[in-house]
DNA sequence: AATTTGCATATCTTTTGCATATGGATCGTC
DNA sequence: GACGATCCATATGCAAAAGATATGCAAATT
């Protein structure tokens, strides 16, 4: 029977291509290595090494199989630290993840205070990263819940919760002529339409970029994307130092930033940035179960205002 | 140390809820078992089960170990299976996979019988699937090789090469109108603006679906996909049917279907049918070998015709 | 209260993974 | 071309660990 141990022996004989060398790094001896290797290729049924007079080189089949034993391996250590995670979860332990423009909104450092406050026992391990990213440390138990944007994708394994919708605003230079402008008085999507935009993309996932040039779509004109920018302050930034204007959720106003001003949208336009959460749809127990209550609270909290 | 033996311990445990049932089941006795799962949860640092008056019930960490674990001993199996198969390529066995609408194409079946006269001792398997199921199967190393329509995203692990480009044409039932044309004489696309569509769709992946539709909104106009079909000869199946006209790539007009009629469509309509080759990066030896160099000759060849 | 059910503990047996010692093949060097 | 070095394979012994058997203990059923 294929047992961890022949991975583990595998793979470190692959990366040595030395038996003798891979015993020493897995601090046995070189016979009963080649042994286990031996017994691993007989359980396969083919070679995974060609035995060469100065040490061993990976046959077809050996670099198959060792590509997936190394991607075993991880998920095992994976499949413990979820264990343990969960296990820590029952008695206090919570790992949360915003994508950065979620992490200033009122909602998401309300409900963390609330957290803090009425659970100070319960430890709180804060992770920032995209939309995509986070899903997929959800979806892999790394994150007992996560705060995203733009539920786009549904995935059977999940349950995204709806929690709100936020007006974007257009971020523009200080001294730019539209700055000067009444406040108040809202501007249309279109009337955007010749200024060269600065956009928030990261690596992984769409995000609200493509809610961005779908609005704008919508309106009737394709954006100027002059710029992208991998994180959402440095796209304020860039707005600051004059390279254009940019649009970003109203959370992300609060952030006070030299040089930049701030319009809000025709509400026509219809560009919002959604908020959500997301957690895996197995029953929330635990800590968890606290967070959600909370969650679920100051949701309905909202609407009765 | 953690091993599989662990994971498949707790997996049968899991399921069947009880300890000593488990341990039959295992074809071991209840007291090593109970020791096993024991030596695992200390190896964790988590209870993964509740002991119980009346059996064993997962705890939250539990649950996040077992679905891993069953996840990782699949794994292993594939892993095992791809190491056979990568070893039984070098001595002569080969598995391909082809689109359903690749399948019938003549530059397919030349490969595949040049390979069977030139080196009768290989075996072929051969799979039918849809070009998403195909490349995650190649990926996967379930398959050496697959002739798949439309490369469309790019995959680092995958070299995916371009062989052809295949006109499409338009099937329509015997008795329409347009049929009795001049069977020499080009249509445009636009002139079936208001023609009900019959579209191919796999559930997996988009494939030719998407470069029709593009083509269609390319042309000025967004088709009435009348029905959706999940095979491409049922597409044929319900044009004959008179349900409505398709748009196929040439080599499915070779399946002799009664009651259907082809026209060509006028070359500005841009409508081609991709065809590609889809394998793992790794350097290929040995049978996958031997067919890529059969195909990179026949594209040659075309290329000099 | 008695019986059953099911996990835990204790002790013994057997398997097997690992160590030590040695043999054999290939390469480089004198 | 012989010699030593290097590295893997084989042989044998030992010790750790997996598994078997017997028994204990707690909760639920009757």
């Amino acid at each position: 029977m294929i047992e961890l141990r022949h991975l583990r022996y595998a793979v470190a004989v692959a990366e040595e291509g030395h038996i003798t060398r891979a015993a020493a790094r897995l601090g046995i001896q070189q016979p009963p290595l080649s042994q286990q290797i031996r017994a691993l290729e007989a359980a396969i049924g083919a070679p995974l090494f060609r035995r060469q007079p100065r040490g061993v080189e990976l046959t077809a089949a050996g670099r198959a199989f060792v590509g997936k034993a190394r991607a075993i391996l991880r998920d095992t250590e994976l499949a413990v630290e979820a264990a343990r995670r969960a296990s820590r979860g029952q008695e206090g332990q919570l790992a949360i993840g915003f994508t950065s423009s979620a992490a200033f909104h009122p909602f998401v450092t309300g409900v963390m205070r609330e957290m803090r406050e009425h659970a100070p026992a319960i430890k709180l391990s804060l992770e920032e990263a995209s939309t995509g990213e986070l899903i997929e440390a959800v979806e892999a138990d790394r994150l007992d819940a996560a705060f995203v944007r733009s539920p786009s994708e549904r995935l059977d394994n999940l349950t995204i919760t709806h929690l709100l919708d936020e007006e974007m605003l257009v971020a523009l230079p200080d001294h730019h002529p539209r700055a000067r402008r009444d406040p108040r008085r809202r501007i249309s999507l279109s009337s955007l339409a010749d200024e060269p935009l600065i956009l928030y993309r990261r690596p992984t996932g769409p995000g609200l970029y493509d809610s961005i040039i779908a609005a704008c779509r919508a309106a009737g004109f394709s954006p100027k994307v002059a710029q992208e920018a991998t994180r959402m302050v440095s796209t304020l930034s860039l707005v600051a130092a004059g390279l254009g204007i940019s649009i970003v959720p109203e959370s992300m106003a609060r952030l006070e930033t030299a040089g930049v001003s701030y319009l809000r949208l025709d509400r026509a336009a219809g560009l919002v940035a959604p908020l959500a959460l997301a957690r895996k749809k197995a029953p929330a127990g635990g800590t968890l179960g606290r967070l959600l209550a909370i969650v679920t609270r100051r949701v309905k909290d909202r609407a009765g205002v």
